[in-house]
DNA sequence: TAGTGGTCTAGACCACTCT
DNA sequence: GAGTGGTCTAGACCACTAC
C-alpha cells in the first residue's frame, strides 16, 4: 500500500504544468474551475488556487473571475536579472576585486542629469568616477552621480575605500530603479582606464535609482571589452 | 465610526515594508513572530504569511524557521526582463513592423553552436538569418539555429512570413532559456544589414532555449545602432 | 526539544465580469 | 443574476533548526 501523503500545492503546480506541456490543455484551453481541480487532486480549494496562482505570476495561464482559468496565448518570457555589486561579480568569478577611486567632485547637476534623474535646475550633486577591477585587469569603469539632498551624509562619506554602490546599498537599502542596458564605443577616456582600443564596443548599464519619490543616484557602468550579463528563465 | 474593514494581506504587506523603510525594523532586524503580527494587526496568521511571503520573495526579508523573520541586510536587487518578439518591440514604439527571411539552410551543426547548445556533433540544423524593421529602418539582424530532432515541423514551416521566433513560441510554447547580452563591433555583414559603420558599437542578445532537456533552438539578435534594453524594479 | 515558519483544510464571503 | 476566482478565518499538523 502506498502510504497516502497528503497533496501539496507543488504537486498541483506541476501536474498542471505537464499537462500544459503535454498539450492536454493547448494554448487558449479552458482549465476546470478551481472547485473541480480540488475534488480530482482530492485537496481544498485553497491549494489549488495558490498553486494556479504561481502558473498566473509566471505567465503560464491567465485568470479572470466568471470567466476562468485559461493557457497563455503568448507565455510572457521573463527573465530575471541580479543586480549585484562589482565586487560580488568579481569575486563570483573567483577573481580578486579591486576598486580605485578616480575623482570626486560636488557641482551643480548638468542638464542632461536633471532631465534623467528628474531634478530641479542646479541641483547640488556628488559626482565621481572609480575603477572596479578584476584580478587587477579593469573590469568595469563607474560614472556615480548621488543627489545629495536625498543622501546628505553621501557629503562626507569615505568613498576612497567604500565603492559608491555598497555605500548606498546600505544607506538607501529598499529602493526602486530603472536600468536601461546598451553598446557603446569606447572613448579615448574610457580606452584608457579599461585598456582597450579606443573604438572597441562596450558594454554599458545606466541605473536611476528612487527612494520614497526621490531621485537618489544615477550610474553609468562601462564594463570591459567581452563582457556578458547572463541570465535564465 | 469608522467602517471596521477586514485587513488584508496587502495592508499587512505594506505596513511591514513602511516599517522597513522608516527603519521601524532596522536592517537584519529580527520581526514579530507571524502570531505576533496576526494579533497586532488583528486578522489571521495565514494573511501575515502570505504578506511575509510576498516580502521574502522580493528579497526584503529572509525568514527561517526556528530563526524568525529579519530584515535582510543584502537585500536582493532583481530586474524582470521582459522577452518579447520583435513584433511586439516594434509596434511598442507605434512603429510598424516589417519582417524579412534572408537566408534559409538545413546543414550540420558547427562545432561551436553544439558546444553552445550541448548537441552531439554533426546534429541537422535548420540555419536561417532574418531582419526585422521598424519604419522601415533596421531594427534587428537574426541569426537562427533550430535542432530539427527537437522541432520535426520547422523542416517544412513557412519562415518567409512568419519569424522563426514566433513561430517557435507557439510551436514550442513553453520551454526554459539561457539569455546573454553583449557588445559587438560591427562586421561588413552586420553594417551592412543594419545600415551602420562598420566597427559601430552593437547591442547583441543570445538566446539558448530548452524543452523538456531537449535543446531546441539558438538565436543571436543584433540591434540597430543606439538601441536601448530597459527594465525597472 | 522547543520555537518558528510552511502548509493544508473546510468553510465562508466578497468582487469582478459575463450574459 | 450567476459563475468564477480572490481572499480571509480558525485551527491543525508538519518540517526545519537553533539551542
Amino acid at each position: 500500500m502506498q502510504a497516502a501523503k497528503k497533496i501539496s500545492f507543488q504537486d498541483v503546480r506541476d501536474e498542471v504544468m505537464r499537462r500544459i506541456e503535454d498539450r492536454v490543455w493547448p494554448q487558449g484551453a479552458l482549465l476546470p474551475t478551481e472547485a473541480d481541480l480540488a475534488e480530482e487532486f482530492g485537496c481544498a480549494r485553497a491549494t489549488v488556487n495558490r498553486a494556479l496562482r504561481e502558473l498566473a505570476e509566471r505567465g503560464i495561464i491567465d485568470r479572470k473571475r466568471k470567466s476562468g482559468t485559461r493557457v497563455a496565448l503568448q507565455p510572457v518570457k521573463q527573465a530575471k536579472l541580479e543586480i549585484a555589486t562589482a565586487r560580488r561579480l568579481v569575486e563570483e568569478r573567483n577573481a580578486t576585486y579591486r576598486y580605485a577611486l578616480v575623482s570626486r567632485n560636488l557641482q551643480a547637476a548638468p542638464g542632461w542629469l536633471c532631465s534623467q534623474m528628474d531634478l530641479p535646475q542646479g541641483t547640488e550633486i556628488l559626482h565621481m568616477e572609480a575603477m572596479h577591477y578584476a584580478d587587477g585587469q579593469p573590469f568595469h569603469f563607474e560614472d556615480r552621480w548621488i543627489n545629495i539632498a536625498a543622501v546628505p551624509e553621501s557629503k562626507s562619506a569615505d568613498f576612497e575605500t567604500t565603492p559608491p554602490g555598497e555605500w548606498l546599498l546600505a544607506a538607501v537599502p529598499f529602493s526602486n530603479a530603472e536600468v536601461g542596458f546598451l553598446a557603446t564605443s569606447a572613448d579615448a577616456a574610457l580606452a584608457d582606464y579599461l585598456n582597450c582600443a579606443p573604438g572597441a564596443a562596450l558594454f554599458q548599464m545606466e541605473r536611476s535609482t528612487w527612494f520614497q519619490e526621490q531621485p537618489v543616484t544615477f550610474a553609468r557602468m562601462t564594463f570591459h571589452p567581452g563582457y556578458r550579463m547572463r541570465s535564465r528563465y
